[in-house]
DNA sequence: AGGCAGCATAACAGCATCGTGATACATCGT
DNA sequence: ACGATGTATCACGATGCTGTTATGCTGCCT
């Protein structure tokens, strides 16, 4: 319970989700990360770290540079399936609102 | 992206998680959910009105009791896709232990 | 009407987190 | 060896969240 909470606090953060979706489409380096999303470089670097403690992705240098890539696509479905019920819950507000209106 | 990242952090904390879980077998009143979780009241009332703001939970006032209960019980589902990607996260972090030592 | 149980809210202290700017560290090319 | 690029970290200010205590409010019962 303690630890599920810690692991949602993860995917509550919009630059984290930012970067995150940056490695949808597979591995990059920090600075290419940084030029897609429009983070500072410090940020990013910072939540790439998070990122990896939290077993989301995984770290590769290579030479001078410093890859990311997302250990498991699985979360994307995570990420998937929250937006879904999103919308719903806010169709299911607007349907209640009409009901008071 | 904003939006979603706003949701997972309904879910971030403990508390409220448990909150939730009490809710899983059906409504419940305040007082109830109080007993179910050991948690203060006024901390219950709190997180009840987190949750009902997000969409999650739905009040309604029985008498002098208010019940509450889960909307749509796909987030249990959504809880349970996240629990299991924590415990491969576990297990992928575990063997990238042993592959080192 | 008065009192009581159930629930909500206010005010506050404590704490964690985010983003920034500056700086350190490492690796490559010359 | 040195400069330059890429990445990580530090220190800090700001903001927001959590939990508690105390107090308000509402509806029921006698």
């Amino acid at each position: 319970m303690e630890a599920l909470a810690e692991y949602f606090k993860v995917f509550s953060e919009p630059n984290r989700l930012a970067v995150l979706e940056a490695l949808r489409d597979g591995p990059l380096n920090v600075t290419a990360v940084v030029e897609s999303t429009g983070l500072s470089q410090a940020l990013v670097s910072k939540h790439l770290k998070l990122l990896t403690i939290a077993g989301v992705v995984q770290r590769q240098p290579e030479g001078s540079l410093v890859f990311y890539e997302v250990i498991d696509k699985a979360v994307f479905k995570l990420l998937g399936q929250a937006e879904k019920l999103l919308l719903a819950t806010r169709r299911h507000q607007l349907d209640a609102l009409a009901a008071i209106l």
